[in-house]
DNA sequence: CACCTCGCTTTGAACGTTCAAGGTGATAGA
DNA sequence: TCTATCACCTTGAACGTTCAAAGCGAGGTG
């Protein structure tokens, strides 16, 4: 533990020559067995560990990855937040690359943030979460080629034939690697469960039109429940007190809905209060609220999305080919509200 | 954009060495004014930005700390962690500091994870949050002269009077700089505001006897609740059916308790449920679940605390002198359940 | 005048790694 | 025998920064 155990020492401990360990860990097929062999128990008996400061130096390959912390919203979807960089940094690990967290207020802070940390540290890349119609960060990272995934698709253009965009590296406007869980399919999950539990008439209460993700779940909801009947969903700002005021109005409507699907545990939530018995009520993200009310509630796959980021990123930075997004079916977790 | 802007490169822009450029950077009175004017409006001028990478390999400071991301527990007190994490990244990013994160298992694993990132990135500093009695991370820390802060007082040894030791950086055995909510005066602030809306027999629910928190938290309760009374305690596991489970012991005592005092919002989440109307019930953490279910709920300063935990680091690694403990008080969230 | 001090600046080296190029000895082909 | 090829290994240089030391005028002191 004494003295720092660098390359040289290792070296001069197996008596070969610094670049001969270095070519033991990187390209260790240029190396003799016998020679392989010795330096590896070198390295072993020594505790070498390469240090990553002096390598990015040479390589400009730092081995850190990004990820915007954000203030938890309302606290209730927060903890989605909270699993995935949990997800992210224990699949980073084995892969080889660490996380680092930064914070910002707005897009354009945080585009002001990738120039520093670019600059200051060298950053291997970035993950984008919350990603939204007219993303400036997407662009600008796309310009100056630097590597990044999005958990969530992009907006910008329709659709997910994204993989029809030739590359992601090149700058060119267009496509970026990204993983996502298919929102369309977790409201169509909880209403089919609904059906299948005889219900007839079925409510969603989501977000305004315009946010990809919510208008993705209104979909889910309106593919499967039969007709999108306008008169049957109601669009609010995300919160409990919202959730409440919506399913209080859907349920006062000529031939009521006997069941909710929602948009938000947090709409679920206010819903599920108001709700006379007998009338079920979905959420989504399967959050601590979820699990505490009873709520049904539409599971997002975080860790394995986060893992899937890591790949993305990882055969981005090491192979260089643009690599096909991914989209995650979600799961639906069934409790007593529905 | 197109080349790297170095040192070199100011340099040249401003007619001057390296060193002097570094000088204005990091020495700046040693200067003369009108060079370090000019060497300045340079580095404006070509938008230069000191590389970490070579600083840490001249100066041993990578100007990273290192925190632990730790798998959502039940979800409920998850959240926690999320913003004390938010407020750590805001806090330490003007100080000059970055966060990486990294997950471990357990306190043997983590250790692991400490000697690898010393080695490969050369952290400056470790927060470590859910001390524990006979935490074998600080031992680990302190022999090595590693600097940390943890989130939680050092559980190994009783009192507060970590100030009377010598340093905390000199590796001798004893305390080292810690950040803490005061948990007993939470609990108290808690039972005192029962007692002020009439209730006189406050029960309390808790965890076993040994987790620091879980003991601090009774004993607040307990000064404040006129005795202790062994009757009027339950002890569990963290849980809502643990809550529950214990609510509904205590309440069919003879003489029941009138009010109930919970060491988390789990606890009090499953309280909550089985307690007739008039009982009333506190939480611990203000989570998302207790805004959502209306319960009162003590809460942390998070983002102080974490911004107390950079300031105590930065002054172990700028200064030296080994700095007070610091202790902040948490405040009641009021809400219908009491 | 010789010498020292002071304020400011420059020069060379070093941190630990990898890249690019070169060296060496053995084997093979002409 | 000379040269080419090959497998393996070593040698300088470089990445961008800061440390340690030294240079260099101007001013002061004996």
């Amino acid at each position: 533990m004494a003295d720092k155990v660098t390359i040289a020492t290792v070296a001069a401990h197996a008596n070969v020559s610094r670049q001969t360990v270095s070519n033991v860990l990187n390209t260790p097929h240029l190396v003799r067995e016998e020679t392989r062999e010795r330096v590896r128990e070198a390295i072993a008996v020594l505790g070498y560990r390469a240090n990553q400061a002096a390598r990015l130096m040479r390589t400009g390959r730092s081995h850190l990855l990004a990820v915007r912390i954000e203030p938890t919203r309302d606290g209730i979807n927060g903890s989605v937040l909270d699993r995935f960089l949990h997800g992210l940094t224990e699949a980073a690990a084995p892969a080889g690359y660490r996380i680092l967290l930064y914070a910002a207020a707005d897009d354009q802070a945080e585009i002001a943030t990738y120039d520093d940390l670019l600059a200051t540290y060298e950053l291997d890349g970035f993950v984008l979460t919350s990603t939204h119609h007219g993303d400036v960060r997407t662009s600008w990272l796309a310009e100056r080629g630097v590597p990044f995934v999005t958990f969530g698709r992009p907006w910008g253009r329709l659709g997910a034939d994204a993989r029809t965009e030739p590359a992601a590296l090149s700058g060119a406007a267009g496509s970026h690697p990204w993983v996502d869980v298919d929102n369309a399919a977790g409201t169509a999950a909880a209403t089919r469960h609904l059906l299948d539990a005889g219900h007839r008439r079925i409510g969603f209460i989501g977000w305004p039109e315009g946010s990809g993700v919510g208008d993705e779940r209104r979909a889910g909801w309106a593919a499967t429940a039969g007709a999108d009947l306008p008169e049957l969903a109601r669009a609010t700002v995300d919160g409990v007190a919202e959730g409440e005021a919506a399913a209080h109005d859907l349920l006062s409507i000529s031939d009521p809905p006997t069941a909710l699907v929602c948009a938000s545990d947090s709409l679920a939530a206010g819903a599920y209060g108001v709700a006379p018995p007998g009338v079920a009520v979905t959420g989504f993200d399967d959050t601590a609220v979820a699990r505490v009310l009873g709520l049904t509630s539409v599971a997002q796959p975080l860790a394995e999305a986060a893992a899937r980021c890591v790949d993305l990123l990882a055969g981005v930075l090491d192979g260089g080919a643009a690599p096909h997004p991914v989209l995650l079916p979600p799961s639906l977790v069934i409790r007593q509200s529905a």
